[in-house]
DNA sequence: ACCTTCATGACAGCATTATGACAGGGGCGA
DNA sequence: TCGCCCCTGTCATAATGCTGTCATGAAGGT
């Protein structure tokens, strides 16, 4: 599995600064957001593992955005963790109520926050590892760590399997094949570009039996898509 | 891509000088106006990629332009950057109210003037480059690289994704084939004037199914021009 | 009418993707 | 420990799809 990447959100860099370098110690990928406004777009465009989000923020304050995060089912399921002032303390009731997974006050031990973050991402992960996902009747169990349809396992090796979960938890969306290498087969991989046709062509192979192979779809120039609208309509 | 275009409001003649000197020097092109007035119409007219707007401005206030930018959908996206003198610095929260994505307080350097126009460029544009378009029923996504019609793909090569997709994010506006060759296909690229024809009839027909196709204009003696308002009037 | 500027259909060449085959690596059971 | 079998990453090659140009017909302007 790559390392959890933590996003930090909070306007003072001397606070970002020390988080992010025990962060890195304990060996998270580090991202950074000084306002919501961005820590928000940083959240849509990387989805990072876990938030660490500062009670204060002009603008956009850090309740606020958790609120917002909790409403859209894209990010609803992001693990939250809020650190506040001591002074604040007393919202914290406010905090967990607005979907934060648990509360760091300030000022914290480095140690201490780090375990508070293993602790909640060993919670969320296996949730959200464990969740089946399903789409028009083909099924991903993370649990059996296979694939069915109508309770009949479909059959495709390791690597199609990774391939097939990541496109399901990522539908409608394309990725070239270097984002495919790097979420898939992980970075710092050396393996040829043009291997992803090869694995993709597999999976396809797998799911015709059931036409789901209509899923995976090529973007010409681009990579490749899974998504349960229909790709390219071939004239006849 | 093209240079980005800012916009420097500000009455001091002196004021805009050196910093037009330092975005010139920085690679950006520069556009002046001195009056909240002339800079609306400029804004309108010839849309630059971002603002430099000075808080005290003679008639219309810095932040009486900036709320009306942001009222309108037409700019509201627009990167504001404000300019404050120090004595008036309590009020950058009414700058961020008002809409303004950054502010700087004068005097500034011009090295962190700069630097403060490229952290707001690289926000705005990496989350302008993910926000799907629409235009009356007509989508473009730009996650999931390509364009549907309620939801039903629509089938078209990459050349007039890309096509489609400058028309569609710089719309009610009048190309020439030169523009959208270095728009489109890339600066240092040789390609027959006419191939633009070709390209643009390969749109079309993508679209005319729905009946889009309207959109694409011909200006005559011109280029194209995308716009939702019916184009030539035939006379009867 | 005459001269321009566009729209279209046809093409050949080029680029990208799909596919089948294959050799090496590893894991697992005998 | 030895084989056997499944997986993987790469190639070479076939199959598609895109692109840029032309030649020709249509439309617009004067």
């Amino acid at each position: 599995m790559a390392r959890h990447r933590i996003l930090v959100v909070d306007d003072e860099p001397a606070i970002r600064e020390m988080v992010g370098v025990a962060l890195e110690t304990a060996d998270f990928d580090v991202l950074e957001a000084d306002t919501g406004q961005l820590a928000h777009e940083r959240i849509v465009d990387e989805r990072p593992d876990l938030i660490l989000l500062d009670w204060m923020l002009p603008a956009i304050s850090g309740i606020e955005l958790a609120r917002r995060l909790k409403r859209d089912d894209a990010t609803a399921e992001l693990p939250i963790i809020m650190l506040t002032a001591r002074s604040e303390e007393d919202n914290r009731v406010q905090g967990l109520e607005a979907g934060a997974d648990d509360y760091v006050v300030k000022p914290f031990s480095t140690r201490e926050l780090i375990s508070r973050i293993k602790a909640v991402l060993r919670r969320t992960s296996a949730a959200a590892a464990e969740k089946t996902l399903e789409v028009e009747g083909l099924r991903l169990d993370p649990v059996g760590h296979r694939i069915t349809v109508e309770d009949e396992p479909v059959d495709m090796g390791p690597t199609e399997y990774r391939l097939l979960a990541f496109f399901m938890s990522h539908p409608e969306r394309a990725y070239s094949r270097e984002q495919l290498l790097d979420q898939v087969w992980g970075a710092n991989v050396y393996v040829e570009d043009r291997t992803i046709d090869v694995h993709i062509r597999r999976l396809r192979k797998a799911l015709a039996p059931w036409g789901y192979d209509r899923f995976i779809q090529t973007v010409r120039g681009t990579g490749y898509r899974f998504s349960t609208r229909s790709g390219r309509v071939t004239s006849a």
